[in-house]
DNA sequence: CTTCAGTTGCTTGTCGACCGACAAGTATTC
DNA sequence: GAATACTTGTCGGTCGACAAGCAACTGAAG
């Protein structure tokens, strides 16, 4: 097994791999630039140095290089990877940690999330990419809504609070400030945002 | 001056006016079901029992169309009329106040509501509509902060509120709220999560 | 009251542009 | 030489925009 023998066993899969990226760098980055609607085959091709015809060939059709767009992103999100290491923690632990997270995310990697809000806010003419998008904050609410559940319990939280309105609530708060985001990328920060939702969170539920 | 002087002046502008509103109308209903997509030219004039090149004669072009979109629903709003109400309330009067203004606005006329957020979505590919409603989510901002720093002058708000905060994290709970109902039409509650916006801002306040 | 020409409201025909999709062909790798 | 990655050609569909023409209305003269 030498160095040549590991290097190019499959040269065809090096290539794949690197102009599936070039075509999803490009598309996130054609997205957060001018919106849903500037998202074509030829615009995305031709801004990764290659063809129009490539985007079919590799994802299909449109669906594909949407569900591959977000899959990239979803999969190195910190909120997922972080959830499974609240398990056990105290509940106001769990909440303000998620919230955290995503506050940690929005420092780390802004690109890529705004990709993730410009899906969010643009894409509502597609039937199943809403869907899908609503499945995801039913999700997220049921995660904070947990949190809250479990912090009534073990004390962190005062008894009082209704957990399903306030994952509602803090879902919207995140969402809220991802699209006063989106509507002015320059000049909004969502980092202080997010760190005055922590604050005030953690202060309304104890 | 009889009753048929003043009945038909100009039975022109009657019929300009109807088909307008007939127009805008099913303009309106277009974009509750379909998205922005579905808002075509043929479209609006088939459902409106018009011709399809009346939208065009009557509001010149699409952008024209959304204008007199949004100016509909916009002057209907009653966030516009209890704002100067409040002038010399307290400040803590004047943040629940407008928070109510708009639960009474989701609960009395929830299609044209839903008309204004369905552009706020789905429409961030127009610049100049982005624009418009980054400014008017600006002076949303506003309102409040300057609700909250009157509070917190007078008494009502505690003194420890920071307003420009206060004011982001109101307007996104409020959008995130929009668009979880935008996302679920039918299975999401915008009036009672209103009303524990209302609740806990209250008492998070003061 | 009738008539008629000018104005305004509205419709139909049509053009150009754009996009997604697919098939056939070319280049690269194995 | 076969398989895989990629490109080019092209078709059908849709939409916005504009121009030309038809229909309804108006107001004033007769």
């Amino acid at each position: 097994m030498t160095d040549t023998e590991v290097d190019r066993p499959n040269r065809q899969q090096e290539r794949t791999a690197r102009s599936t990226n070039a075509l999803l760098q490009a598309a996130s980055e054609l997205i957060v630039e001018g919106g849903f609607d500037s998202l074509t085959f030829a615009a995305i091709g031709e801004r990764a140095g290659y063809s129009r015809g490539l985007v079919t060939a590799r994802f299909g059709n449109k669906d594909g290089l949407i569900e591959a767009l977000i899959e990239r992103i979803v999969t190195t999100w910190s909120h997922k990877n972080v959830l499974p290491q609240t398990t056990g923690q105290p509940g106001m632990q769990r909440v303000i940690r998620l919230l955290g997270a995503i506050r940690a995310q929005a420092e780390r990697d802004p690109a890529g999330l705004r990709v993730l809000y410009a899906l969010m806010f643009e894409a509502g003419g597609d039937r199943e990419l809403r869907e899908r998008f609503a499945r995801f904050h039913e999700g997220m609410r049921a995660d904070f809504a947990s949190g809250v559940t479990a912090g009534t319990r073990d004390g962190t939280v005062r008894a009082d609070v209704d957990p399903r309105r306030e994952g509602v609530l803090l879902v919207a708060a995140l969402r809220g400030i991802a699209y006063q985001w989106q509507l002015d990328p320059d000049g909004f920060d969502p980092v202080d945002a997010l760190q005055y939702l922590i604050e005030t969170t953690e202060e309304r539920l104890s």
